[in-house]
DNA sequence: CGCATCTCCTTAACGCTGTTAAGTGCCGTC
DNA sequence: GACGGCACTTAACAGCGTTAAGGAGATGCG
């Protein structure tokens, strides 16, 4: 049985939460596969289209997992989406980078996002506004979990070097920066829900929709 | 005359607008310094500590180069610092990239924090929401440039198969998406300064401070 | 002065990477 | 039964980050 452009992208990603995008080579792909690197030139043309499809994956695995009520006022549909990017970036190591660094392959995007845009239209929206309103969420998220996976590359594992206590020692002369800390590196769930609560807000503010 | 640290990042800088990350060897920038690729280590103990110290020199410049008004309102602080970042980042060919995947080499950021925190707390922030409003706007213009150099590496060049008129017809399935191209993938300055806003009315409205 | 030490760099090499060229076996069609 | 395309292998290439060993020149010290 040959392989294809799914079993390779899928056997990547599965990889990719393994070792991390340093060690996602072309030859340990292969040898995962009982293949040899070259045969995956067979089905992309070079390791940007073998990502680009891993994040096609990814964004479909999204769709797949985050129920999306059609009736849901565009604040739930703002947080249910928002929530749902963070997790399938979560979902594997590296996950904002390797996600941030490539392009569909696919409209994938499309549907999800004319339904989401038609959602804000009806709710009072200009298309503009509309346009506006998700893509600062959706840049929050991204920029939030690239520093997130910084510190930590899986939820639950931390990257050394982030010591709480050696950071406030070194800050000493900057007591509300050094006491900062414990708010910046730690409960990344609850600060990420409070900075969407922020967009929201926003937008809400900003747009004088309800 | 002997290398420093500094010399060798400057140097580094200004080649990684040249050639992107992709092209910043060690063996380029050596050849760039009339040296050879391992006369490097001697400086720095591997490529990322190199790394870490364009990042810190990219901040230094940035905070020379924005001036920040101790009489600010906080409002107006967040408008400057993150346009400032904007404009940081965006003065390297993937400058975002190398930002966001680095950590500063010296407390260059502990000072303009203590500041800022400062500044927030006077105006009635408690020190939690003056860190979750600072971060919030600096993860959205994080993501913002981050995906903004993805699209044009450098101000008015433009990365190949962004081509609107034929992502708009290959959605014409999608009316909406397809009419959103043109909100998503031009005019950068002005969109960023919209997110902005959006997200220093969130703090106004999820906060109550003015 | 003479010897040692430290600084800063070179030369040579290692294992690994993405990628290309050429070749090989297999399968379906004429 | 020859042919052609599919899906892969083998072999190789240039270039990468990095390490080990060594060497020239300044500096310190008896």
């Amino acid at each position: 049985m040959p392989l294809d452009r799914e079993r390779v992208a899928d056997t990547a990603l599965r990889l990719l939460d393994e070792v991390g995008l340093d060690g996602l080579t072309l030859r340990a792909i292969a040898r995962e596969l009982d293949v040899k690197a070259p045969a995956l030139y067979w089905h992309f043309k070079d390791k940007q289209a073998l990502l680009d499809e891993m994040a096609t994956e990814m964004f479909r695995r999204m769709t797949a997992r985050t129920a999306l009520g059609p009736d849901d006022t565009w604040q739930e549909r703002l947080r249910k989406s928002n929530r749902g990017l963070r997790e399938a970036l979560r979902g594997y190591r590296d996950g904002a980078k390797v996600f941030s660094g490539s392009r569909f392959t696919e409209l994938v995007h499309a549907e999800q996002m004319e339904d989401t845009l038609r959602l804000f239209t009806a709710a009072g929206f200009t298309l503009a506004q509309a346009v506006r309103a998700t893509s600062t969420s959706y840049l929050y998220t991204l920029g939030f979990v690239t520093e997130e996976q910084g510190v930590q590359p899986r939820p639950g594992e931390r990257r050394e070097g982030y010591d709480l206590d050696e950071r406030a020692r070194s800050m000493r002369e900057f007591p509300l920066a050094a006491q900062a800390g414990a708010e910046i590196f730690a409960d990344y769930d609850r600060h990420f829900e409070e900075g969407l609560e922020i967009v929201v807000a926003g937008i809400a503010a900003q747009y004088g929709v309800r």
